[in-house]
DNA sequence: CTCCGTACCAAACGTTTGTTATGTACCCTA
DNA sequence: TAGGGTACATAACAAACGTTTGGTACGGAG
């Protein structure tokens, strides 16, 4: 019997149950039996704490959300065009962690599709981090190291779109796009848009 | 009830009835039942050829990549850069059947990350696209439309990259990424090759 | 110490699932 | 025109699903 915990304490290990059993069984296997078993608790605990399925999926979509914030990450040892290496580095499945990570992201990315709500909150996740993307793009604008000939908010869309496409594609080449030529092929990108006019 | 037809075209008649339901209520709604009712038959009729689902997820996957590659597509006037920009076009959800599409895809991954074979195909699939788009950067480098100083292959994969990174963008957030600004977009990334060094 | 609400387990609920069994209409061949 | 295989429909099947119910243990308030 597991020790008995506050209420969000709670929540958030049955959220982390679901991230697990995500990673390991994808969207297909996310059962309450499955997250119960894999939480060594009962369907009873889960239904203590969500009132549905759905309310489940969309708290462990937040937490998962705010677990991927909270990863350790690398740092930028400056600003401008290096924090947004660093920011687009983060995001790539480099170890068998992270590319366990995306492969839960690319579940939620098929739940969203089928609830508004998922939805919605995806939409809010990706407006989030290409604001964070623009303001490196910024910085990078301001220290010459980018024309400002594309806006800024271009370029972090840019960014993102070259980053989860390139994820996707290491999910299902791993051999053929390791860690270091995930990395090379980063290089490019980024020196296509320095050079650009 | 309806019209009999030879084997190959009932086959081919569900899997567009499997596409239809995975479009419309995504994969966690596809259920023999509903594939059933969307093509007006019974279960009877998908066992009869299909043993079983797995095997019918797995066909329809065949089906839907070619029916993708057999879409109607615009046409390059000229190889290189033209040919590229096209092939990339060809993929951005800038019309609702193309943002179904789409979706489709997106659920596909998300299958495939718990099939094998499954996954086998998506990276096969990949791995031909990226092999169309790569000839398309040899004929740029050939014209000097591209210089050599990045390989063919190294271009493919990134430009694979961007593409399907805004058609996941573009889903979530189509009123940010209209059509217009979709193109946009990939006006910007092919500036950003053509300026490479 | 008693009482009560929270926290949970164990079991069962009705429904839906993929799959199988049985029945029937049709086409082809002889 | 008789017979047999193909092509389905219908209905039943056990398993698994999300959800509900009834009960037990336990901590804190009085």
């Amino acid at each position: 019997m597991p020790a008995r915990g506050d209420h969000d304490t709670r929540r958030a290990d049955v959220a982390e149950a679901v991230w697990r059993v995500l990673a390991n069984h994808g969207f297909d296997g996310l059962t309450l039996r499955a997250v119960a078993t894999e939480m060594g608790a009962s369907t009873g605990l889960l239904t203590h704490y969500f009132a549905t399925k759905r309310d489940l999926v969309r708290y462990a979509h937040e937490i998962a959300a705010e677990r991927t914030d909270a990863r350790p990450l690398r740092q930028a040892d400056e600003p401008g065009l290096a924090a947004l290496r660093v920011a687009l580095v983060n995001v790539l499945p480099l170890t068998p962690e992270a590319a366990a990570m995306s492969r839960v992201w690319v579940s939620f990315w098929d739940a969203a599709l089928g609830d508004d709500i998922l939805s919605e909150a995806q939409r809010t996740r990706y407006e989030n981090w290409r604001g964070r993307l623009q303001a490196c793009v910024e910085a990078a604008q301001a220290r010459r190291e980018l024309t400002r000939e594309t806006p800024a908010a271009d370029v972090a869309v840019e960014a993102a779109a070259f980053a989860h496409g390139l994820v996707v594609q290491a999910l299902f080449d791993p051999v053929r796009l390791p860690a270091d030529r995930q990395l090379g092929l980063l290089e490019n990108f980024l020196s296509g848009l320095t050079n650009r006019r």
